[in-house]
DNA sequence: TGTTTTCCGTACTGTAGCGTATGGACATGG
DNA sequence: CCATGTCCATACGCTACAGTACGGAAAACA
């Protein structure tokens, strides 16, 4: 995996940053133990970065683009609202409840009151709350209306999460289950 | 609020460090701040308790009974499934938006990867969806289908909770904004 | 009041990680 | 091939906190 010993680059040092988060939250990166991981010394670190804030903050903004522009080009893809609205609970409800989810997103929520988090998780957020209101107004409903199915509809996902992180045995474990599961609430979520 | 300076008892230390999870999360059980915080030192600490783990243990247990007693007695107070289902709701959604939510549950969810938490959580959460499906059970279901609406539910209750933690401005902002809001998600969870 | 038990303060050791200083390896261009 | 800039390892100091040792104060009891 590390095998090419060449010079480190500060994109390989953010890259480690965020593998650290999704695998012990924010507090696992640190530098000494990152620079053990990647075969190098503090020094190189140092070079590169300022200090540990510094690198944290790369890492968050380079979550926040690169995660924005993964879903958006997903989603998109899908010819209209409702499939855009089949695949947005389907993939979140499906994939979730995988081995551990996706790791990053967990920790970015539960380290959600630190000063660099706060902000890039908040707008990740508004920004999924927006475009999913946008979805249900593209369904016909009123901008209120829309506004309160996104935040239902996010609310479901995010707490599915949530769920399937804190009590695994609750959550449908089948895929079919899994599946029939995502059509209910797709079936609630659109009722009129 | 600490003028009283006789001697402190475990119970005292096991509630400081509640108060100490609901501020900054797991990693603010320290036993020196905590200490300095009751107007004592290590010394004290280390008599009534083995070592920093076995604080946490207790303070986790303090409030997995607590914290279930207290939901349980209030909410049982009602007469029906369906006004204990509304109240249920109304009184999460209405009190989770308020200044910061209840600190230690969000905690608790933030670390309910460490040894300690996760079985406590896990209890408790469980405990929450089966006691959320049986009001379902009661207004007619079956059993299976209220199972679905109590996940539906808690990943409700959840999922709101972090919404209005990770980005406030999303989240309806007066009380009545938010009481209609609960509504709404009362008439979809409970529709046929 | 004297003795025993309970409780706590002080002083110590040990560890983990942040940040700095500095010299040197390695590449690169003149 | 040598001089300059790039990148990194080593060694150091500093801080925060965990846990231990031990002596002494403060209650409880006789």
């Amino acid at each position: 995996m590390d095998m090419a010993s060449t010079r480190l680059s500060a994109d390989d040092w953010t890259a480690a940053a965020l593998e650290a988060i999704g695998r012990g939250g924010l507090a696992a990166v640190a530098v000494e133990p990152l620079a053990a991981r990647l075969g190098a010394t503090k020094g190189s670190f140092y070079w590169h970065f300022a200090n540990r804030d510094a690198l944290i903050e790369a890492a968050l903004h380079r979550w926040e683009r690169d995660h924005t522009d993964a879903v958006i080009t997903l989603i998109e893809a899908q010819p209209d609202a409702m499939s855009r609205i089949r695949l947005l609970i389907t993939t979140v409800i499906a994939s979730t409840t995988a081995p551990h989810a996706d790791g990053i997103e967990l920790a970015m929520l539960a380290t959600a009151d630190h000063p660099h988090v706060a902000p890039v998780l908040a707008r990740v957020t508004e920004r999924r709350v927006a475009y999913t209101a946008g979805l249900f107004e593209e369904l016909g409903m009123t901008a209120g209306e829309a506004r309160l199915r996104a935040l239902m509809a996010v609310s479901a996902y995010l707490g599915f999460g949530q769920l399937a992180h804190a009590a695994p045995a609750t959550v449908p474990a089948g895929l079919d289950e899994r599946r029939s599961y995502a059509e209910r609430l797709i079936a609630l979520l659109t009722a009129r």
